[in-house]
DNA sequence: TATGAATGAGCTTTCATTCAT
DNA sequence: GATGAATGAAAGCTCATTCAT
C-alpha cells in the first residue's frame, strides 16, 4: 500500500479527483489498453509517482470508476419499482419517471457512462444485474395487474435494458432527446406497441 | 490473389483459414489486446512470420472478421424489409421471419458475433447501420399502413437493435430461446406492448 | 549533537532507536534491497521525513548497524589475546574463553549478526580483519611455543573464522548448542585433530 | 513462455551462452539488484527483448546459475566419501583428493562461486547440503575407525564447510595458494591439530 | 519534532513486427 | 510456404529522497 490508504488534505483529495477526472476521459475515449497511465498524469500535471500515491494500478483506478457507475444505476434501478394500489391511469407516467432518473443518470458523465456500459470487461455484468432488477419489479408489478400475463418479464427487462443502453448513445449523447422525452417514447413503445390501434 | 499479393495453394489456404479461426476464438475471449499473435500462431503450430505472410498486422486479421460479420448482418438486415400490400394478419409473422434470420445468423458464430457486437471499435457503428436500415424498412412499412404514424421510428429502430444485442448474449448464447422463439416473443411486445387489454 | 547536527530531546532519541530496531529486523530478514524504508517507518509509525531527520539515508542507517558490529567483534577479539608464560594445562581452556565472549556476543542479537556477517558488503572485510586479529595473536602466541611450529597460521585464522561463521548459524542460532560448548569443542578439534590417537 | 523453450540453432545457443556468461560476472561483481539486465544487454551486445528470447526473468537466469554451481558442488561431494578398509598412512593423502577437487571446481570460475557461495539467497541452504553431505560421509568413515570417536561430526562437517569457504576467498582467489596445497594443509590442521607434539 | 504531498530516475518486462535464410 | 533470431518502442510500476509547512 505504501502511503496510499493516509490521511488526505485537501491538496491530496484534489489531485486525486483531477486524476479520476481525467482518467475518465481518457479511458472512455481509448479504451482501457490505449489509455496510458503517462497520459493521463501528463494531463494532470503531476508525476507518474503521484498516480501510484492514490491508485493502486490502472485496474484500480478504472475499477473505481466503474463501481461507481454500477452502485449509482443499481440504487436508481432499485428506486423505480412502483408500489401496488396505484390508478392504472397514472401508470404510464410514473414508469416514465423511474426511467427518466435513470436517463437522468446516464447523461450526467457520458464518459463514466461509456466505460460502465461499454469499455468495462463487467458491462455485461452490470446490465445483467440491471435486468434483474428490472425483472423482479416488473414481475412484481405483473402481479399487481398493471400489465398483461401472458409475457415473458425476463425477455422484457433484458430487452429495456437493451433498449436503454442503445438509445443513450444514438439519443441521449447526441441531444437529440432529453431524458424525460425518452423514457416517454420508450414508455410508449412498452406498453401499447407498433400495432394500428 | 490472396492477400499481401501472393498466390495460395491449399497449404496455405488451411493456414490462413486456422489462423483465423483461432483468432476468433481468441479475440472474442480475450478482447483485442490481450489477444497475443504469439498466442494465436502458437495453438495454430506456425510461426509468427508465418502469421505475417496471410495478415499484415493484428489488426487487419480483427478487420477481417468484423467486415464479414458487417456484410452479413447487414445483408439479412436489408433482405428483412416487408413488400406493400401484405394482409395485416400476416404481419407478425412476416416479420418474425426476418428478425428470425438475424438471430439465425448471430447464433451461428458465437464467437464472432461478440467480435462484431461487443468487442470491436465499430460496434457501435456497425449497430447504428444496423439500425438506420430497420428505420428504413419501419419507416416504409408505417407509410404502407402497417403501424401507427404517431411513434418516431428512429426510437423504434434503435431500440430493436438494442433489444436485439442484449437478448443475443443473455437469451440465445444461453440456449434458453431459438432464435424463432425470441424473434416472435419479440415480435409481440413491440406490436402489442404490456399493456393489460 | 546528533546525526545530522541537532540536538535530541528524549522523544527523537525513543524514534530514533526504534528505527534503529526495526531496521535490524528488516535488513537482517529481507537484506538491503528488499528492504524499503517505506516499510521501516511504517513499521516505526513514522513518517518518510522523520527517518531522514535521523539518518542521512539508508546507506546510513545500515552503515550504523554494520559499524557497530564490526567494533565490538574487533574488540571482543583483540581481548582474546593470551599473555605469555602460561601453563600449558591451561592453554585449551584460556582460548575457549575468548572464543566463548565471541559467540555470546554473536549470540546476543542474532539479526545484527546476520547483517554484519552475511548482509552487508563488508561482511567479507570485517571477517578478514578477525582473521588479522586472530593470526596475529596465533603467531604470537606460537612464538610463545604454545602451538606446534609447522602451521601456517594465515590459514588456522581464516579457517577458524570460518568455522565460526559457519557454526554461528547452523548450532549457536538454532540453540543446538550454547556458546561455551560451542568454544570448547571447536577447540579440541583445533588443538588435537580428528585422528585416531 | 513466448518462444523460449523452443529448438535453438547454434546462433541462438551462443547468444544464450554469452548472456550466461556476462550475467555471472554481473551478478558476482554488483549483486543481484545492482545487476541491471540493460547493462548485460549492453555487454552482450544484443537488445533487452532478446534476453527475454532465453530467459523468463533476471531470477530466472540468476536461479539457472546457482543451480548448476550447487548440482557440480553436491557431485563433488558425494564422490568424496572414502570406502572402508584402507590403510590408515594413505588417510590424509586420500582426503585431501577430494577436498582438493571441491577447491578445483571453486577455483574455476571464481565469479560463479561468489555468486553461489555468497550472494544467493540459497547460499546457506547450498552450505547446509554440502555440510549434511560431509557429516554423512565423516560419520560412516568415522564407524571405520579413521577417527576419533568422542567428536561431534556435526561440528566437524559445519567447520569444514566454513573453513573451505572462508579460505576460497582469502587464499584460494588470492592464488596465494594452490587447490592441493590448500587441501594438504586443511587436512592437516583437521587430522592433528595445532598442539605441541 | 514531525508530516502531507510530490518527484527524478530508473527498472523489468511485453509485444507486434521484420530480416535473412 | 516457412523459420530462427532479433528488435524498436514503450508501458507500468517502484523507491529513496525532499520541499513546504
Amino acid at each position: 500500500m505504501g502511503q496510499r490508504g493516509r490521511k488526505q488534505g485537501s491538496i491530496g483529495v484534489k489531485s486525486k479527483a483531477k486524476l479520476l477526472s481525467i482518467a475518465t476521459d481518457e479511458f472512455a475515449t481509448n479504451g482501457f489498453h490505449e489509455t496510458k497511465i503517462s497520459n493521463i498524469v501528463k494531463k494532470a500535471g503531476v508525476t507518474q509517482p503521484t498516480f501510484y500515491l492514490y491508485f493502486h494500478s490502472k485496474e484500480a483506478i478504472f475499477q473505481e470508476l466503474v463501481s461507481h457507475f454500477r452502485t449509482k444505476l443499481t440504487d436508481l434501478t432499485k428506486e423505480s419499482r412502483l408500489e401496488s394500489g396505484l390508478d392504472v391511469n397514472t401508470l404510464p407516467g410514473r414508469i416514465a419517471v423511474g426511467l427518466s432518473a435513470i436517463f437522468h443518470f446516464l447523461n450526467e458523465d457520458h464518459q463514466l457512462t461509456k466505460i460502465g456500459f461499454f469499455i468495462s470487461t463487467e458491462a455485461d455484468d452490470i446490465k445483467s444485474q440491471i435486468a434483474d432488477l428490472i425483472a423482479s419489479n416488473l414481475v412484481s408489478e405483473q402481479k399487481d395487474g398493471y400489465f398483461r400475463k401472458d409475457i415473458d418479464m425476463r425477455i422484457v427487462a433484458d430487452g429495456l435494458v437493451g433498449v436503454i443502453e442503445r438509445l443513450t448513445v444514438t439519443s441521449l449523447f447526441k441531444g437529440l432527446k432529453k431524458p424525460d422525452e425518452l423514457a416517454r417514447e420508450i414508455v410508449d413503445l412498452f406498453l401499447y406497441g407498433l400495432q394500428n390501434q
